[in-house]
DNA sequence: AGCACGCCGACT
DNA sequence: GTCGGCGTGCTC
């Protein structure tokens, strides 16, 4: 009998983004499965591919000819029908392909190595010795040195062997048509599966001394050492012992052969080192968090139950209230995922959550090697871990018993991938817990607009905690009128009242944070004289000046150039960097508080590896007073002895040409506002800005939520933005400006065609083609069309992009652009 | 994409 | 006749 099954074959490109069908034979009937990885030729030269089985069929539609399976990778199934399903839904919801689904869910530990050979053809190898000297004669001098080099070789070389030949493609082609040898493909199955030799003694240690002297055993000093070693040290990494005792592997096999001690190779797990520390409280819950731990764990086992939103103010204990739920699925055979917005910044969260569960808590997110993942994977499927703390992509780690997903802070941006398949979070996590009956909370002090408005329509549960865990009030928000200030001489970047408080916490021997949303010392240089302004070479983007080095940098592609005394354009000497930034402030501080140790958190400061942690620690253990920093110090940060936040300039965010800024500057205040007064001490926030009217900032100020929403939801529904409308944004770049342009207008057109001929004629609903307000990243110009889902219908609308930007993709655009499509984009820059 | 093949012009 | 470069077209 014979079977087929149709796979997708990992390649990178939409042109191969099909289901292609294979046949398979009885060799792999009983083993080969939905869900399998196998290995398939592919393409004309046959090369072996890696492929993901999505269906097995007993017949085949056509009679095209068929190729065969080459192998089975894995034992079992890598895939469950639940993931094959959730692969094709997100393909169909954000039009990405096959593979870039399927890298979230499997992480590509494993490479194919493939190489081609040539082969002595099959007629030439049954000849004797004597008839195959009488052909190498026949051939040219290359010709004989390369069946030669194969005939050392038992009659099989590497072609990457023979590339110091010259001409070599040439004489083998010649070879190949003269039927001497034939070309081939290979591959190798390597498995990125990092193996370990634990030693461990054979015999009890109290008594192995005895045994080698009755039995005589000779031992030399090393293994003597080893001995003595295992001895206090059973059970260790065969790597550690060679390298402290400076012991060679055989010294250590050969007390193997002596019957000393055992081996064995077990999986290797590298566990992430924790660098951060804090100390363990025990904490009763209020009523508050009683009521929501109760409600979702009394829901648990109930069949299409909603998803819950938790709404709880800063401080308001909502990590408590988690792991309690965590506690409770564990004990009842659940697996829990715990989604953060960037673990990077959240030591704390995870040291909580280790201190409380130990070992079964994994940590994952995009910064892993490849081979760290895979260890990951690995040590899910095999059930060591139970709680998986992430970003968004933990969302996809194989779970079999998955009973809750966690979304902290679900406001955030990071939440939707910026990269394929440009997913939403929230989405697919909605998704899956209703196909799989997963508890799935959403928890913030401050909820996006869009959901919100969703859980007022009773999609969610909306569980409130007003009350803050420690009982102290949110702190006091103090509005400062930097116009006012300016008014009344003060041109520095701090308000008297801002300078006043700061006194007075370091007097007091408190600890202050500072807010600034941009780093670096200025946003831009410019000359006063002709106003020309410093860019950078490969963007359209002014150069952020950084003092150190005295150099303009890019913040999108990394570019950087010294900056010159004399204006590149007019000569002038009037180069001057203007606005502010976390480097101006860090040193400005210094002018005014000569003897304050000061501390700034910023991607500048963070790059390295630890060297986060390392500022949290210091500042928590107060070898600073001040701490500056950007949106990073907003996230979760539990700092006992803050009693002052400084936002420095709340109008940032706000004059922001985005749809999104008020909320984002609501958040962000809130968000700051609550790292002070977390302990016993009473906090306060002072906010600078020009624009005190603004009901975002009246609003928080008010820590107003309910407020905030009316009135933004009104905005929204008048402009027709999220939560009313979904918006589709497809950017077409290259290196070509003029052919960009050109592909973004053919696109138009092509759409337009379609429409006008489904008798649609109001195309309100397209906006564009416009260049992108960044229109050059990295060397590549970008154009951009815009479509909101009003007067059509979400899939009609997706339907037709689909069918412009993919299927007939070679029709309407060059091979050299790039088109992006994106789903509710985060921003459309 | 990435691979193979075929056409063409240059060179011995 | 031989060599190598590039353009083209397909992938079950």
């Amino acid at each position: 009998m014979e079977k087929y099954a149709k796979l997708v074959v990992r390649s990178n490109t939409i042109h191969t983004d099909n289901l292609f069908t294979y046949k398979f034979s009885n060799l792999l009937i009983d083993d080969l499965k939905v869900g399998h990885r196998v290995l398939v030729p592919f393409g004309r030269g046959n090369k072996p591919t890696e492929a993901f089985v999505f269906e097995i069929n007993n017949k085949v539609e056509d009679n095209i000819r068929l190729k065969e399976i080459i192998d089975v990778l894995d034992k079992e199934p890598i895939f469950s029908k639940e993931d094959l399903e959730l692969v094709k839904w997100m393909k169909n919801r954000y039009l990405c392909t096959y593979i870039d689904c399927i890298n979230l869910i499997y992480p590509k530990g494993y490479k194919l190595n493939n190489y081609k050979v040539a082969v002595l053809n099959s007629d030439i190898r049954n000849l004797d010795q004597l008839e195959i000297k009488g052909v190498i004669s026949s051939l040219n001098e290359d010709e004989q040195i390369v069946v030669n080099s194969i005939l050392d070789n038992k009659g099989k070389i590497k072609i990457d062997k023979l590339k110091s030949i010259n001409n070599i493609n040439n004489i083998l082609y010649r070879l190949n048509k003269k039927n001497i040898i034939d070309i081939l493909w290979e591959y190798k199955d390597h498995k990125n599966e990092k193996k370990i030799c634990y030693v461990s003694l054979a015999i009890d240690s109290d008594y192995i001394d005895e045994y080698i002297k009755n039995n005589k055993i000779a031992l030399g000093s090393k293994q003597k050492e080893v001995i003595n070693f295992l001895k206090y040290n059973d059970n260790s990494e065969i790597n550690d012992i060679m390298e402290l005792l400076n012991a060679s592997k055989k010294s250590i096999t050969s007390l193997y052969d002596k019957n000393l001690i055992n081996l064995e190779i077990r999986d290797y797990y590298r566990r992430p080192k924790d660098i951060y520390s804090t100390d363990y409280k025990d904490i009763k819950l209020n009523k508050e968090q009683l009521y929501a731990v109760n409600k979702i764990t009394s829901e648990m086992f109930e069949e299409n139950k909603k998803p819950y939103m938790i709404h709880g103010v800063t401080g308001s204990g909502k990590t408590e209230v988690y792991m309690e739920v965590i506690d409770y699925a564990l004990n009842q055979g659940l697996d829990s995922i715990f989604l953060v917005p960037e673990i990077s910044l959240t030591p704390q969260t995870i040291d909580r959550l280790k201190n409380r569960f130990g070992d079964i808590v994994g940590v994952f997110h995009s910064q892993l090697s490849e081979g760290q993942k895979h260890d990951v994977y690995k040590a899910i499927k095999a059930g060591k871990i139970r709680i998986l703390i992430g970003a968004r992509s933990a969302l996809f780690a194989p779970f079999k018993n998955l009973g809750v997903i966690i979304i902290d802070e679900f406001h955030e941006s990071s939440y939707k991938s910026e990269k394929n398949p440009k997913f939403s979070t929230i989405e697919v996590a909605r998704y899956m817990s209703h196909k799989e009956n997963i508890s799935l909370i959403l928890g913030s002090a401050t909820p996006s607009v869009e959901e919100y408005y969703k859980a007022c329509n009773k999609e969610y549960e909306l569980i409130e905690i007003k009350s803050r865990a420690n009982k102290r009030p949110l702190p006091k928000i103090e509005v400062v009128d930097m116009k006012l200030e300016l008014n009344n001489g003060n041109k520095s970047i701090f308000s008297i009242r801002l300078q006043q408080e700061i006194e007075t916490a370091i007097k007091n021997n408190n600890q202050v944070i500072l807010f600034l949303n941009r780093r670096g010392y200025a946003s831009f240089v410019s000359c006063r004289n002709c106003s020309y302004v410093f860019q950078c070479e490969n963007c359209d983007i002014s150069l952020t000046y950084h003092k150190i080095n005295n150099i303009g940098r890019c913040h999108y592609c990394g570019y950087e150039k010294e900056i010159p005394h004399e204006c590149p354009e007019c000569g002038s000497n009037y180069v001057k960097p203007f606005g502010i930034g976390t480097q101006k402030i860090e040193e400005e501080l210094k002018n005014i508080f000569k003897d304050a140790k000061i501390l700034r958190m910023d991607k500048d400061t963070t790059s390295k590896k630890g060297s986060l942690e390392e500022i949290l620690n210091k500042f928590k253990n107060k070898e600073a007073d001040i701490l500056i920093g950007t949106q990073m110090l907003s996230k979760g940060l539990d700092f006992d002895n803050v009693t002052l936040v400084g936002i420095l300039s709340a109008d940032m965010i706000l004059n922001f040409p985005d749809f999104k800024s008020f909320e984002t500057t609501f958040q962000l205040v809130t968000q700051v506002s609550g790292r002070a007064g977390r302990s016993d001490k009473e906090g306060k926030v002072i906010l600078q800005t020009y624009d005190t009217d603004h009901y975002a900032i009246r609003r928080a100020i008010n820590y107003d939520y309910e407020g905030f929403y009316e009135d933004e939801i009104k905005i929204r529904k008048a402009f027709g933005y999220a939560p009313f409308n979904n918006m589709v944004s497809v950017v077409i770049s290259g290196e070509n400006e003029h052919i960009v342009k050109q592909n973004a207008k053919n696109m138009y057109d092509s759409i337009i065609y379609l429409l006008k001929s489904r008798g649609i004629n109001n195309f309100d609903f397209i906006l564009g083609p416009n260049p992108c307000s960044i229109s050059k990243i990295n060397q590549n110009y970008r154009w951009q069309i815009l479509f909101k889902d009003e007067d059509i219908e979400i899939n009609l609308l997706k339907g037709i992009i689909k069918y412009i930007c993919i299927t007939k993709r070679d029709v309407v655009f060059n091979k050299e652009v790039n088109v992006s499509i994106d789903i509710n984009p985060n921003n459309i820059l």
